[in-house]
DNA sequence: ATAAACTCTATAATTTTTATAGGGTTTATA
DNA sequence: TATAAACCCTATAAAAATTATAGAGTTTAT
């Protein structure tokens, strides 16, 4: 399951996309849609803005934009971002391997060798839906 | 990513499967096996007896044993029983449903759609790797 | 009778997730 | 240029989930 973090980021997400118009939106505004805690929301936006989805205004009449177009933004990037690994074991995750400790020999394993396999066909899902996805849902 | 809980119990069905022909294994060589306390494997295991997966010989000279055919225990139920909902939400679960405090209408949800079609792809790939495909694999 | 081995439930320890707190910085505008 | 609005940043607290342990049953071969 996702972590609510990522989830509230694909609320906000969706909500940037939908009021794109508007130029700016204010945290407190998507907290208060969703009823999210806006201190708690504020963390997950800092890091949207750091990983290069939105932008921001300071000061009075600021707030947060898109700066990507949403079908450049797929499900993988923003659970990898929040969530971590998309794989099941950390010990056939492209972004944040390690090995397991349970495990002596990975060449020799059969579940390393089926969850690599898993993680593949589960990429291709999460890298072809998108933030679009999601808008042409609403 | 799995738990341990999850990745002990395949690693335990894994050990199974390759000791059919001994008749009953003890938790203890399984434990030993992969590093896993004695203790917290004795829960994983009774839970996979309790699912059907395994049976088990009290007393001197007992074990537990593969009740299954490999090919009949796919990853999806593994992972299932021991973690839970293989949706990203809540609200798509099939098996363990419940809504979403942050969302108001879950017909109007685009994210809601979206991940239910991951969901329905991500069982596909799931309930097609079983746990022969990791002994073949080993 | 005894020891081996699974059964079951409770609880403790640890880690992760979720939430809050509070001072800092920037900017529009009166 | 003072002020208030709004994001920036880091630290810490609270809660929940996961992981691990404990110990007293029960069953069974010998």
């Amino acid at each position: 399951m996702l972590s609510k973090k990522t989830k509230y980021a694909l609320h906000a997400l969706t909500y940037l996309g939908k009021h794109k118009a508007e130029g700016t939106v204010l945290i407190h505004n998507i907290a208060e849609e969703h009823g999210i805690s806006h201190k708690f929301l504020e963390n997950i936006l800092l890091e949207l803005r750091k990983a290069g989805y939105l932008g921001s205004k300071k000061g009075k009449g600021g707030g947060y934009y898109l700066i990507k177009e949403p079908k450049d933004i797929p499900l993988s990037r923003v659970i990898r971002l929040l969530d971590g690994p998309i794989a099941l074991l950390p010990c056939v995750s492209l972004n944040y391997y390690e090995p397991c400790a349970e495990c002596k020999n990975e060449a020799l394993c059969g579940i390393n060798k089926v969850m690599a396999q898993v993680r593949d066909e589960t990429l291709k899902i999460l890298e072809n839906k998108t933030l679009q996805d999601i808008l042409e849902g609403e």
